[in-house]
DNA sequence: AATATTTTTTAGATTAGTTTAAATTTAATA
DNA sequence: TATTAAATTTAAACTAATCTAAAAAATATT
């Protein structure tokens, strides 16, 4: 197995999020945005990678992660949701806090560090924004969900996780007391701009617009 | 304040260390050692620190930190002695295997990280190879301690602290039962070389050479 | 199909950090 | 004090990652 920079972790990551879980390929463009940098250093690193074996490239066609590739992607992604955990849970971080120190502990090696770390959360199966944590060998479980947006009048779910980890979005889940592991119904739908009256847990009532009923995601 | 690279604060950390806590200038190819570079990249360096006023230097004279660089390099410390006590007290890592991931984890940018850390772990004043833990202001209360191999024959001390703190060290500290907190006592001195004969917790007899008492720190 | 626009790649330069080899300064010694 | 040895600095070159600008390829539009 290959070793990886921080920079190359970051690419990564970055495409494993830009593809769909390996669906498609993703472009130079998209990933220079992602990762705030320009098309041409893209295309530069995305050269590299393919020779260390870790993504798929073909000039002109975007980019692709390689089996290898994916399982790497989802080792630090693991490691990402897993210190995410420790910072809600143990020291009491803010959901809204966690990300951007995430982003420097997911790039700590040591594999023992990680393995315990799991066994001193008892093995987390969520982030604190609901997103599955891969397992040591770099598999994922993902239950495909509905977004709020989805459901039509009178149907209720769980709030499962949230799509969007902007500190922004998340206070204003705050601000309305839509929380995981809430019970959503959808009372009523305003047919001109898909905005949404719902009830939580039974009690408090609240209005959200589209844009925000898609970033929320719900089980059954 | 500045804002310094991961690699800057290596070489703060190796200045404060090889100063002796600033009395002395520390050489161009003492950092080399340390940090396992070519005394070329250190003049290199050592110009950039200047430069940013974390470090006094004058060309052929050595070395040493600044106010600002001493607290800088303290914080780096703070971060690195914090994070022992956590992998050791919650994670229950071994002593002799926490200092590379500290090495790694000292660098992670985050005030209230550190300082929840902190508080989880109850504020504790000591690493596990009783090194002191400096403040959040960058400073430090180091209390004089005897080595083991300056008591005399029939004086007695609790273990305080280990110099040495190398994996094969502490792997060797174990083995024959010394730890931190425990009772000892000198019940004969080789004249020949200096090595000892102690008591270990007023049961335990074992025999250290003069190099192993050299590294063994002691408080009355 | 021809032209215009967008996307992507290449070329050349830049920065941080490093290395080796050569030059310079300081320290040690005869 | 003169010479030698050791330590330190400078010079030149290298790697990883980045950027701007220009060239090339792919798409979209007439
Ligand atoms: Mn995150
Ligand atoms: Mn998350
Ligand atoms: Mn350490
Ligand atoms: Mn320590």
């Amino acid at each position: 197995m290959v070793k990886l920079s921080l920079v190359e972790e970051n690419y990564l990551k970055a495409i494993y999020h830009l593809s769909g879980h390996g669906q498609e390929n993703v472009s130079t463009n998209a990933i220079a945005l992602q990762i705030q940098t320009t098309p041409a250093s893209v295309s530069d690193m995305v050269r590299k990678l393919a020779k260390k074996k870790v993504v798929e490239y073909t000039k002109y066609q975007g980019v692709n992660l390689t089996n290898e590739g994916t399982k790497m992607a989802l080792r630090i992604i693991r490691k990402h949701r897993l210190w995410e955990v420790f910072l809600v849970k143990e020291l009491k971080f803010h959901w809204d806090q966690v990300h951007d120190v995430a982003e420097q502990l997911e790039h700590i090696q040591s594999p023992l560090l990680i393995q315990r770390l799991d066994e001193y959360l008892g093995f987390p199966k969520f982030d604190p924004h609901g997103d599955p944590i891969p397992n040591e060998h770099g598999e994922i479980e993902e239950k495909p969900k509905l977004t709020l947006s989805s459901l039509k009048e009178c149907e209720s779910g769980i709030i499962a996780a949230v799509k969007d980890t902007s500190a922004e979005f998340l206070k204003y889940m705050d601000k309305i007391g839509v929380y995981l592991g809430a019970q959503v119904t959808v009372m009523d739908i305003e047919q001109f701009d898909r905005s949404q009256e719902i009830e939580i847990d039974g009690a408090k009532r609240i209005f959200v617009s589209k844009q925000v009923s898609e970033n929320i995601l719900i089980t059954q």
